[in-house]
DNA sequence: CCGGGCAGGTTGTCTAGCCATCTTTGGTGA
DNA sequence: TCACCAAAGATGGCTAGACAACCTGCCCGG
């Protein structure tokens, strides 16, 4: 009874099922206003039970494809778009998602022991090696960012092997075996030092975007953190969250002179309220 | 056998034992980096089923507090952090959320036909009434921030009628039945002009964060777009994202001189390859 | 013509159980 | 001692059904 059978090694039904009403929504059915099939519907639909519909239609709620309202049929928000966690690590798998050509060009790798602040952000003992990496990446050849990552020994150890001009770090670490499940990015505006203008060809003081990014494997080890800084006119962070799924934070840095904030989260919301009427289903 | 019953008006049960694993999790127990207990356990510990468990589970996994592998127990990230969707929305709400007071000083109320971006951002006809807010927003009265908020013809009515000094428009914009959904925020930096000098008391071209936010309502209507400027030395913002929720987008703008460039989007991930063991549980 | 109320449809919450797949652990045999 | 294997334990995926809460549209009465 399933509209297109999966194999063994396919996804699960849930994820499949998403993928296919993403694509429809991607192709205007329904379009963004309209109403989604009711859950009973699509579950005779695709042979699956109700249970897996609803597992189907909450990835597609907070990926913001669809609203819901308890009692209303579900609506279509908008169309979709790339999807990658990848693409959120990995600078290459970005670029080369939106069809350009990534670059690499090696600064410096260096191996030494951690100073407090490192060993703090990968969670290793102070002094433990760690392996200090800073890359200029390029667009089509021209640099638009400065990267310096810092890895732990045990990732770090992979890292040194590669080749310095290696596109992707990260593919490459997946491929090793090394995988990530969870990354927390701090992302601010900072002004262009005199090193950084140079390597990215910009005056001085001009504004950058900065990502503080660290990452870590689903059994909890830190695997990376990095510094990263854009320049501002050829890149920008969006974000997309939901009353049911917030993700994002807002964080003041301390007394205008700070190193170290107290955060601002974003996360879940508990309470909601309804709309009146939803007349004017807009377009 | 629910170690704490519930009445007609609380939350769901999932709800109410995330919200109680949440705060064992900010008091210590247990630990990041050790383990939860079973499903099978909490269930009989709570008197639920195990699928209202794994809905409880699900959430925490949403929200970055835990991560979980197939057929390992489920390991404690770090501890919970403040949370509220309106803290997203809101600086208002976030400020007062961190202990600090938040004010505004009304620059500009316009009631004004809409432009053709103005249209297409609030997804009305070009021509149709919108008004424009401009305020500059305090932390303890040093500005901070300047934003500029867009809204349609139904929305602006209401704002227009509060005093301008309010200090939270989304709060009584809730109080008047106008909720909020889904919001779609883009981070980047750019130069401070010679306007927003004067009025953020810095020197021009300083670096300042701007976020421009789209907000919709449950029946996909769009409430609001603002262009909010924070003083760069003030505030950042983070992100968190998960293996299994993506939220994040990065776009490039597209050759140096744009204004509406495509975009990077950050959703759902697929695939995930698991490590290899986990050995050195963290700390 | 207008308004209220009711019935049916739809989503939200929860249960009980089944099997698959993966991890961990402990024991066995080389 | 060490490598391998099997069993137990855990999560992932899915089903079928029940009831609650809520929204919408229709019908009917005023």
């Amino acid at each position: 009874m399933l509209a297109t059978p999966r194999g063994p090694h396919e996804l699960p039904a849930y994820r499949h099922i998403a993928a296919e009403i993403a694509a429809g929504i991607r192709a205007g059915t329904p379009a963004p206003g309209k109403q989604l099939p009711s859950e009973s519907d699509l579950a005779t639909r695709y042979g699956v039970s109700r249970g897996t519909i609803r597992q189907t239609l909450g990835l597609l709620q907070v990926d913001g494809l669809i609203a819901s309202r308890q009692g209303a049929r579900r609506l279509v928000l908008s169309a979709p778009r790339l999807q990658s966690f990848a693409e959120l690590m990995s600078f290459s798998a970005w670029a080369r998602a939106r069809g350009e050509q990534p670059g690499a060009l090696l600064v410096e790798l260096v191996r030494r022991p951690a100073g407090p602040l490192e060993a703090e952000r990968l969670d290793v003992p102070v002094g433990a090696v760690v392996y200090v990496m800073t890359r200029v990446r390029t667009l089509s050849g021209a640099p638009v960012m400065i990267e310096r990552t810092t890895y732990p020994e045990w990732v770090g150890r992979l890292v040194a092997a590669f080749d310095g001009e290696t596109e992707s770090i990260t593919q490459r670490l997946e491929e090793a075996g090394v995988s990530f499940a969870v990354a927390e990015h701090t992302i601010d505006a900072i002004a262009c030092g005199v090193a950084d203008a140079r390597l990215l060809g910009l005056q001085p003081r001009t504004p950058l975007l900065r990502e503080r990014r660290r990452t870590t494997a689903p059994d909890g080890r830190p695997v990376e953190w990095s510094d990263d800084r854009y320049r501002a006119d050829s890149v920008a962070f969006t974000v997309h969250n939901t009353v049911a799924t917030a993700n994002l934070t807002l964080l003041p840095l301390p007394a205008r002179n700070g190193d170290e904030p107290a955060v601002r989260t974003m996360r879940r919301q508990t309470g909601l309220t309804h709309p009146r009427r939803p007349d004017e289903p807009h377009s």
